[in-house]
DNA sequence: ACCTGAACACCGTTCAAGT
DNA sequence: ACCTGAACACCGTTCAAGT
């Protein structure tokens, strides 16, 4: 039944992902839903829950290969991996952001990255404060706060004048620059991979250099 | 009318924001309130507008005394203005996060962000990386994946098993440390202005040093 | 134990009718 | 120009009734 919401979810997106519906994709009436589940609360936390045992999946195949103490690669990977499961889940994101209880599930997943710090030598100090610092690079996502594909029609209109409008300059000179370099850029937006990775080892390092001066 | 709206979503909250309880608000029925704007998806935009309309308010005030050229002071102080902004409107995050498209509002709010990095110096590749980089930083508030205050009934029988349970050891352990250290905390939970300067700093530091090398 | 139809209290939104 | 009642197509959820 939750692997039948993420389905659902994945295909038509999280705002179809009602209890009529899912019951429909089930062959089944809606009311029919609440004999299984307490009410639909519960099956948002449940679908994020099988989402981290999907992370916690593919990382047991990759992270078996790095050393338990090399914490700055064990993390980055934990990011990238959780990462690449968003990416099959793009509704992913904007659900957790609006869960307000967080399951042992979840909580399993945030104790072992940072089992991961402590195993590398961090204090459980500076442990803390770089688990607050990852925040949701933890889980795989930065807040995308530039959806430059989907600009609506008045912020394309100043995208286009020449000159451009002033107090505008400077992101339509950027957009320029972007579109005009191939190395970073894919398919006329921007590098969501590459933006996504330069933050999360802004961070590493910066977590770095605190732990070597500690 | 946007006006309305905020203080309806700061006394209740966001759920609570429905057409007809926003027209009752204003001593009027829901349906005159299509007389003035489309429908309830350019309200929550246009209520956005006002939230970043306040921040370049106090922005005003608080960026006069700081060098046009001092871009490492004057983007800290963009993002703590953001987030003393948003610590009146704390439905503004989740608002923020589901918002696809961009206003020209909040496209101004990001051109002034990108042009204090240009004016301080800055490639327009490595600016164009920061902005990413910050993130929803930039608006004044971190992902926060650690509600400690409203852990359900299961996570709460977790931290108070003596042992800790075993998956879960490293939380409690942290838990512990915290509660314990009177100055990192506040009543009992984590310090989130602190959590935020700090994963603010790394960044800023972590820039300022690919700046320097460019 | 599991399913279901009918109903309830809500949504956002349309439309024809009023002033 | 602005407001409104009635209605539509949706929600999540409850409850009594079926098997």
């Amino acid at each position: 039944m939750l692997r039948a919401a993420i389905d659902l979810a994945d295909e038509r997106g999280l705002e179809e992902l009602s209890m009529r519906n899912l019951a429909e994709s089930l062959g089944v009436k809606a009311m029919s839903l609440y004999n299984h589940v307490a009410n639909k609360e519960d099956i948002l936390n449940g679908i994020l829950d099988v989402i981290i045992e999907e992370i916690q999946e593919e990382l047991a195949d990759r992270e078996a290969s790095i050393s338990p103490t090399d914490w700055k690669q064990r993390v980055r990977t934990r990011c990238l991996t959780a990462r690449h499961v968003l990416l099959r889940h793009k509704w992913a994101p904007n659900l957790m952001t609006t869960r307000t209880t967080m399951s042992p599930t979840v909580l399993r997943y945030f104790d072992d990255m940072l089992g991961t710090l402590i195993a590398g030598g961090f204090t459980m100090d500076l442990a803390h404060h770089a688990m607050h610092a990852l925040g949701s690079n933890a889980l795989g996502f930065t807040q995308e706060l530039f959806e430059s594909d989907d600009l609506g029609p008045e912020v394309a209109a100043i995208f286009s004048q020449d000159p451009p409008p002033p107090g505008y300059r400077n992101l339509v000179e950027m957009a320029k620059h972007v579109e005009h370099d191939a190395e970073t850029t894919l398919g006329g937006g921007c590098d969501d991979q590459f933006e996504f990775e330069f933050a999360l080892n802004l961070l590493l390092d910066g977590l770095e250099r605190l732990f070597e001066r500690s």
